[in-house]
DNA sequence: ATTATCTATAGATCTATAGATAATGC
DNA sequence: ATTATCTATAGATCTATAGATAATGC
């Protein structure tokens, strides 16, 4: 019952946010009474913030993961971004998820930085000498891992970001828009190839 | 006060979102009593409306600005490009705003439609033909301009969606970040027009 | 005995409205 | 007279906890 509460909340944050999500309504579809979620989580703010971490993970993961694989530059980089996007498809609410709460609680922000600790900073450096080692080759042009990660995060996330407002425009049903998506992917990465081309 | 009332409803609004925001609160920050706000609006829904519905027209309306300006191709959506990110700058909120409150009711997509109208439609079919145009001179790739379209907004919103995070993970100040903020749009600019080259 | 689950409720909101009073326009 | 503003409050949540009961493990 105490994964059946994680899992009803998870769904319910996730699609509706901290705020609109009661612990009320987490209990009913969980299959309990709301005194349940507080036994096992004491508070509505601590089951959140237990999701809340858990979800930063799979997503940080996912972009800076330090595999030591030895394929050339643009394949590795090729994997990465389409890594990124499949983890985000799995979990397609993840980015407007941090977004709201992160900006309803810039607070958040903070728990963050204690517990992801300096995984960033290793890969973020780890990342430096590869741009570094292909610029020297004069490869690629001269670029910032910060440029390079906004470009990245920003194509990736859009397709789920906008999803309902994209389906409006266009009038796409479901299917045809999964379609988009896979071809959204081959375009993300090509652009992103493209703009590091001297 | 009825202004004070929109002001101070569309600050807290876009800070917070529809759940986070009272009325109580709207009319401290205006300046009243919280009995006025629905003496003036009825209900926070319909309050909220009117700010939604505002604020949809500003940012649609700076990316589809239909300007019969006569520059070439290139320099035209350059001017495009740059007109829609300091929309957005102006009102920094607003991407995450639309996001947020579209996700957590989708009913409001509705609405969108209702009164949004064919602008789409025809600021649509003008870039298709523009394309078009180019394609035919071999001058670009062969592009649909849900992809181009998807592409500008994904580079220009990003910047300020993800504000928050950026500024921690690079551990930037604010003025720092808004000198990156300009460097994004040069990049965002180059990026898009480089994506494409045949 | 301990742990899991429930019922009941206190206390804090929050929205919307009714009805009183003050300000304004004719 | 009409419009703007206020006070007061009903009714609906919602979170968190206290205390009762049921289930489980030794």
């Amino acid at each position: 019952m105490e994964r059946a509460i994680l899992e009803s909340a998870t769904e319910l944050f996730l699609r509706k946010g901290f705020n609109a999500t009661s612990t009320t309504e987490i209990a009913r579809n969980a299959g309990c009474n709301q005194a349940l979620v507080h036994y096992y989580y004491r508070t509505k703010e601590r089951l959140f913030e237990a999701i809340f971490q858990e979800k930063i993970k799979v997503f940080v993961g996912a972009l800076l993961d330090v595999e030591s694989s030895d394929l050339p530059f643009f394949e590795r980089l090729t994997k990465r971004i389409e890594a990124h996007f499949e983890a985000i498809r799995k979990d397609s609410g993840l980015p407007l998820f941090f977004l709201s709460e992160i900006s309803a609680n810039p607070d958040r922000i903070d728990s963050i930085k204690s517990f992801v600790g300096d995984l960033p900073d290793r890969a973020i450096q780890q990342m430096h000498d590869e741009l570094n080692e292909e610029m020297s080759k004069g490869t690629i042009r001269p670029t910032e891992v910060k440029d390079l990660l906004m470009t990245i995060v920003s194509m990736n996330i859009m397709g789920f970001l906008g999803a309902p407002l994209f389906k409006l425009m266009t009038r796409q049903t479901d299917e045809a828009y999964e379609a988009f998506l896979d071809h959204r992917k081959k375009e993300n990465v090509r652009i992103v190839l493209q703009s590091l081309k001297p």
